[in-house]
DNA sequence: ATGGTCGGTAACCGA
């Protein structure tokens, strides 16, 4: 199995670039986040033209989850019972006995912040939900766009920004309480190159300077991780006109 | 040079 995810920052206006990507890539499942796309308005047909099906929870403006997949997904969930979260923000499907959940993780704005405590608590909420998902599917994979820098390495500049959003120690524990589900960060599986990010502010010419962040993980349940072969952050698309301003990220499990 | 750019939507907010 080939997964990928992917947050487009616009699913209209990045269309082109996810198709292009996925015919050449071929993945089975592909999690996107930040679609910015109503239900109503999502390009189904795109996909279908290409063999793949999709699933989506959207909402106007903001957020917006989506899973296109190969195979159809089973046992759809958009809102798991002690979330209460208005935010599109959560998609989980089944594919074959494959749990797959796609999250976006809210960005907190500011430590400190209201929208910082909201990071907060939906981590804390969602944890309980993924702690039953495992109980019920050994085969889990969760991945999207967590908004945490997991630690040190993960930052271009860990100094500027020590105890900022996306780095803090309550968010960087936070997803160390996920890990400690059963799960596994599938990019630390193997050797990287330092300096990977997914990640770059579109200000300040920060995809060139490589003033990146890694926040866009795949984390996989231990039948799973011992099956990863490869993880990978795939620059080509960031480097297109009018990019995302985050890089796919793919992992290849084999034999399932 | 302590800012900068996007996307959505219609003056700014969120990232």
């Amino acid at each position: 199995m080939k997964i990928a995810s992917w947050n487009v920052n616009s699913l209209r206006v990045r269309l082109p670039h996810v198709t292009e990507w996925l015919q050449l890539n071929q993945p089975d499942v592909l999690a996107i986040q930040e679609t910015k796309t109503v239900d109503e308005d999502f390009p189904v047909a795109a996909f279908e033209a290409l063999g793949y099906r999709a699933v989506f929870s959207g909402q106007k403006t903001y957020n917006g989850v989506a899973l296109v997949s190969r195979i159809a997904a089973a046992d759809v969930l958009t809102d798991p019972p002690n979330l209460e979260d208005p935010q599109r923000r959560v998609l989980a499907g089944t594919f074959g006995d494959i749990r797959v959940v796609d999250v976006y993780v809210p960005n907190g704005s500011e430590v400190g912040s209201e929208k910082y405590a909201y990071k907060l608590d939906w981590l804390a909420r969602m944890r309980v939900f993924l702690a039953d998902e495992l109980v019920r599917h050994p085969k889990l994979i969760v991945l999207g766009d967590f908004n945490i820098t997991p630690d040190d390495r993960d930052v271009h500049d860990p100094a500027a920004w020590h105890e900022k959003i996306l780095c803090s120690t309550p968010e960087r524990q936070a997803f160390r309480d996920w890990l400690g589900l059963g799960l596994s960060d599938a990019f630390r599986l193997f050797d990287q190159a330092e300096n990977s990010f997914s990640w770059w502010d579109y200000r300040a010419a920060g995809f060139r300077r490589n003033l990146g962040l890694r926040i866009d993980h795949i984390l996989l349940s231990q039948p799973l991780a011992a099956a990863c072969t490869s993880c990978e952050i795939d620059k080509t698309p960031r480097k297109l006109e009018r990019p995302s301003d985050h890089a796919p990220v793919l992992a290849i499990i084999d034999g399932v």
